[in-house]
DNA sequence: TGAACATATGAACAATAATTCATATGTTCA
DNA sequence: TGAACATATGAATTATTGTTCATATGTTCA
């Protein structure tokens, strides 16, 4: 590749774009305006980050049934205690369970409706694709 | 390590659990039966994994107002052309866009009404804690 | 055909994130 | 109070993920 070529297809696109510009003007448009601010599809995707991980969703799948306190989920997921405690932290401050003390327990439990539908919506996505 | 073996690398807790053993018993003989098995939740997460990241719901958003090609894209995101496909390219194999090729543009497209509603559900999850 | 454009992709690098280990905090009970 | 238990958390380690760079592939048009 020369100089000249590496140059024009710097990685930032402040420049043109393709012919498609006319085309798709309109779509671009209303992107534009009708796009939520940065600062609330950053929060979407942090929630949806909190579904992203393995150990939390079995986690998340197991309050689904009841409450529970942290050494039944690490005895019942085959984790480490502090493992499912640094995630249940996570999971906490998503506001996705809630926890209260019982004794020397905490006892977990989900703490939003939507965990379920969530689940149902992937769920479905997932097994169309089977 | 993928994130599945290391699920099945994590450290047993192979003691006895706390009191609350007969409390939560029937609770976690439930998850038991209940939970689905490792490889879906494994899927489940692989998607959830998808909305997981900025760029990526800002494409998905980009693309819910209408279809739009990869240049497009890099200009209203703001972004690289490399990085708008690199992410393009998990999206279409997580099946959530669809691509056809277009002179030489290629022109993608949501390719599934769940993420509108997994969007919504996030959404509304979100602006509860506001 | 070859120049120009649009997109895709492998590899390197940088940034994040998950787990473990060690230990701190909080609770009960003798 | 102190021993035993349950949980939480900081730091280190390791794994994973996102972006960039360089370049390859695919398409159009003169």
């Amino acid at each position: 590749m020369t100089q000249k070529q590496r140059v024009e297809q710097t990685q930032l696109s402040e420049e043109a774009g393709c012919g498609c510009k006319e085309k798709h003007a309109d779509t671009m448009e209303k992107a534009r305006q009708e796009m939520p601010a940065v600062e609330e599809l950053y929060d979407l995707s942090e929630l949806f980050k909190v579904f992203g991980d393995t150990t939390r969703i079995r986690i998340l799948w197991a309050l689904s049934e009841g409450e529970m306190c942290v050494c039944d989920l690490a005895e019942l997921l085959e984790m480490g205690q502090s493992a499912v405690s640094h995630q249940l932290r996570l999971l906490r401050q998503a506001r996705l369970v809630r926890c209260r003390r019982e004794g020397k327990s905490s006892v977990y439990a989900l703490d939003d409706d939507h965990v379920r539908k969530i689940f149902e919506l992937g769920m479905s996505h997932i097994e169309e694709l089977r």
